[in-house]
DNA sequence: ACCTGAACACCGTTCAAGT
DNA sequence: ACCTGAACACCGTTCAAGT
């Protein structure tokens, strides 16, 4: 836990916010209290105070920084629907590299604000393709939306525990379909999922060129 | 809080489950503390212990009771199309209806061992139009990541601080397509949006009849 | 400007003791 | 079988006091 011992500069709010940071992103959110952030930081608890009003304030503070972060957007790609699918791909990356601070976000109700550069990035590309207004927006939704739940189903599937493999009362009426019991138990390729997922909805979404 | 004072006849298992239970569908996970689930059940905290071990046994009863009441699942419809039309809307209705208690069942890794009932039903369905093993197992992935993320999404924009309505920075790549930001400020129809999904998504999965 | 310890009201949990 | 209070190690936060 790196105990730091007493020091001899100030510490700098900068500092605070970063070892928060460090702190949630490994571990988690219970893993900030106020106390192990202080002997991190070789300081009273009570300074953390000083530098950044209280623990609310500080969660504020991290998912600001985060704000930030996903304000960087470029897609790649030649064609509108290639740029798309890499906008997609992108935003998913950030969602699986960050769990813990994007769930603070989402937590203290930032998820709106969090996903806005993406839906600017978006609409920006279904205009090339003739989709405006309600249209549009529908559209990002939908998009917005299958990126998410395919980080959280993913998520899950790793934390769940075995997926009870056969439960058999359960499975009594899949009648019989012995391959896809098995399909759904593997740890499974998220990924074609996702894939899977995407082209459906730009196939239906996205006016074919 | 309702401050039960001290009590005359003993408290029972199910007496704590159902006092927890409401604590968390009230408020959420937060609200649940030993201390006053103690309070409300007008015994000391540590009888509690005796009944149920500790919270972490505790939270563990609650989602099994949230898993048995999720095996119930009747689809409605001629077609199959229908009725996976129809299972989807149920499990969106679901998780939209008990939002805490099922943050508790993702938070401990059972989220898999919940939607197991839906996957055994659309796996019967699909079965019906032809699509089996690995095939039909993407397929229920797909739409269950809709149904899941659809939830989350409305969650996200009800709680949200109102989208900050309009950040010029941000939309300036839109093009100024002043519908479609007006569109995505708007409270929004989500269930729309799940009906989109939900078709595109089976007009790509599901082989045309 | 920056840090400190004491104090308060909360947690979950264990344990020995009661009936 | 069921409940109790005391005790411990944790929380976040306020405040008056130090330099």
């Amino acid at each position: 836990m790196t105990q730091a011992s007493r020091r001899d500069s100030p510490v700098t709010r900068d500092e605070v916010v970063d070892t928060a940071l460090r702190l949630i992103e490994d571990h988690d959110v219970t893993a900030l209290t106020m106390r192990r952030l202080a002997a991190e930081l070789g300081v009273a608890v009570t300074s953390i105070y000083w530098h950044v009003g209280n623990r609310d304030a500080l969660l504020d503070l991290l998912v600001e920084r985060l704000l930030a972060d996903m304000g960087d957007v470029r897609p790649a790609g030649r064609t509108p629907r290639a740029r798309i699918t890499s906008l997609l791909r992108q935003w998913r990356q950030r969602l699986w590299d960050r769990p813990h601070l994007i769930a603070v976000a989402h937590e203290r109700g930032q998820t709106a604000a969090m996903f806005q550069p993406l839906q600017a990035a978006l609409s920006a590309e279904l205009r090339t393709v003739g989709l405006l207004g309600r249209e549009a927006a529908n559209a990002i939704r939908v998009l917005q939306v299958h990126v998410v739940s395919s980080v959280v189903m993913a998520r899950a599937a790793e934390r769940g525990p075995d997926t009870n493999p056969t439960d058999p009362s359960v499975w009594a009426t899949s009648g019989g379909d012995e391959d896809l019991v098995a399909a759904l138990a593997e740890p499974l390729d998220y990924d074609e999922v996702f894939t899977m997922g995407v082209d459906a909805l730009l196939d239906k979404l996205v006016p074919a060129s």
